[in-house]
DNA sequence: CTGAAAGCGCTTACAG
DNA sequence: CTGAAAGCGCTTACAG
């Protein structure tokens, strides 16, 4: 408020030299006399220079930020996955621009339009948007990486793998002797929903080619994995597990067999899928995506690739984890 | 990648004007004939013109940029404080950069420094610093709002009611009839528990005179309430509800109550603050604090502030409200 | 209502 | 190793 920041020429003036050799100690480049780079320096904490970051963006045009557009997530996710960001953008000098975007797919567009100009890259979570959506929303000039979104040949596509975190937790049920286990699957529109039930029947195939495979849909809300499971004690299907494709299913299936009193795990295991932090409280087994390093790993992967380093698009997958806990077992 | 992006100047060449009308139909001013700013926009649309946000800014010293420090936040209040912010900055043409703050002052001081030069303002949640290292870390010349942060004269701060809450659950616990309710206290280095045991006090001096005061200290986990009930228990304290200064502390409780059989609510009421999902699930009352509305009063304040219908500094604070579950009645 | 031109604060070849 | 100068893409008085 008071006087005005100082700028280059300032520093310049004070320290006696040119503005080009202040940019020169600005920019760590080699070649400045070791007297002159101390006094520039001296001038700069003198003045308390900052360099104006907007006249840096345009002389170089680039802006060292990285727009991130993120749908509505529930929970903990948000967080989590944003730190993961922040800790990459920040150590290698980044900055993040958010942006939360709705299921809109119009909006999306607008919400990278916004960015664009003032960001070096994007990376961008859709899972809701359809492949050709999200095509057309991404500026066609600006590198990208994606986060859970439809597959796209000319983008870095993060993905959870579903198909290692359903095998483990199969696994885990069949070790514990489980004979009938029942995947309640999410809303079939989901990308990782559909992706979880489909490796369900491959894991049981693989692993247990004679027992039954039994699937019913649901909607990842937990009020539906109490209603799936009111159904099939309704219609007398036998399971002594429940395999819900996320937690808050699992916690309606808990609840449910808890009102009608059977005994978890003893007559049923219940198990879920991402780790929220009811799970640990409730004694959930589940399977854990680290969001945190998914977030991590896609900014890195974008600033290897705005800074030369970049490898051919490709999916990747971040594997997650088992977490054994007493509803699966004692 | 292919082409680089138009500028202004290329706009003007097509449309046969001057870069100056480009920029007042850009600006939207007024003194620009229709039939001009039918082509400028014709032009623009034909070749896909943005406008360089970093030349703007270097123009007009503004960035339409919002800077958001935030602590390591927990659970969802990260996702919600952000979702109410973006709300606010979006709708009036801002855009948010954001970056997590660890509870070292010198990463405030570097997180707010790095930011300084690219936004117009800074929204700041710190709980966790002393008012001094508070006052040090922020760039003299940057307006800013505060959120849950030690007390400043010269900067808004906007802060959760604690009195009011608290109220409003003392007073349900004792129109439930409880005679003995005992508050578990956050650990007290922290802002927000401070303000809720006096508040609890103050609460239960004017609305139960003569009822007995209790408070215990922890630390916000659910191993700390665990721990306290235990204690109370084993001192043989007689208590009727346990009112926590958070939901994890009050979780614990219900832990330990479930553990050693004493009926929740019929022989203990047991209540929270914060609201988390968990505590729906497990119909624990509490008090919930609009987190979102607090991110979006902030961010509204501070762009009121930076476009000069600004108020004198104050301590705000955003009402919280009763939430009544099964764990304080029926 | 419109245009020519200066200026915002940097970076970077280009000379020296 | 250092400096003078052009240029990045806008906005905005200033004339007309």
């Amino acid at each position: 408020m008071a006087k005005p920041p100082a700028t280059i020429r300032d520093v310049a003036r004070h320290a006696g030299l040119s503005v080009a050799s202040i940019s020169r100690v600005l920019n760590g480049h080699n070649h400045v006399h070791p007297d002159t780079r101390k006094k520039v320096i001296e001038a700069m904490n003198a003045l308390g220079y900052i360099p104006n970051a907007a006249a840096r963006s345009l002389s170089t045009a680039k802006s060292h930020a990285i727009g991130v557009v993120l749908p509505d997530l529930h929970g903990e996710f948000f967080g989590e996955v944003v730190r993961g960001m922040d800790k990459a953008a920040s150590e290698r000098g980044y900055l993040l621009l958010l942006s939360t975007m709705h299921a809109d797919s119009r909006l999306a567009h607008q919400a990278m339009g916004t960015m664009r100009g003032r960001v070096d890259g994007l990376i961008i979570m859709a899972p809701q948007l359809s492949a050709e959506d999200l095509a057309q929303a991404i500026p066609a000039d600006l590198p990208a990486v994606l986060i859970n979104s439809p597959a796209d040949a000319t983008h870095y596509n993060l993905r959870i793998d579903n198909r290692g975190g359903v095998m483990l937790m199969v696994r885990h049920l069949l070790a514990g002797g489980r004979k009938n286990i029942v995947h309640l699957a999410g809303y079939s529109g989901n990308l990782d929903a559909a992706e979880r039930a489909d490796a369900f029947r491959e894991a049981m195939q693989m692993l247990a080619p004679d027992l039954p495979v039994r699937i019913v849909e649901g909607d990842f809300t937990d009020a539906s994995g109490e209603q799936l499971v009111q159904q099939l004690l309704a219609d007398g299907t036998q399971f002594d597990a429940i395999f819900a494709a996320n937690d808050m299913m699992a916690l309606g299936a808990l609840q449910t067999l808890r009102t009608v009193g059977i005994e978890v795990p003893a007559k049923v295991a219940v198990a879920g899928f991402d780790d929220v932090p009811m799970a640990r409280h409730l004694g959930l087994s589940t399977v854990r995506v680290d969001m945190a390093g998914i977030g991590e790993r896609a900014v890195r992967r974008l600033i290897d690739q705005l800074e030369g380093s970049s490898e051919p698009p490709a999916l990747a997958r971040q594997s997650p984890t088992l977490v054994a806990r007493a509803s699966t077992g004692r």
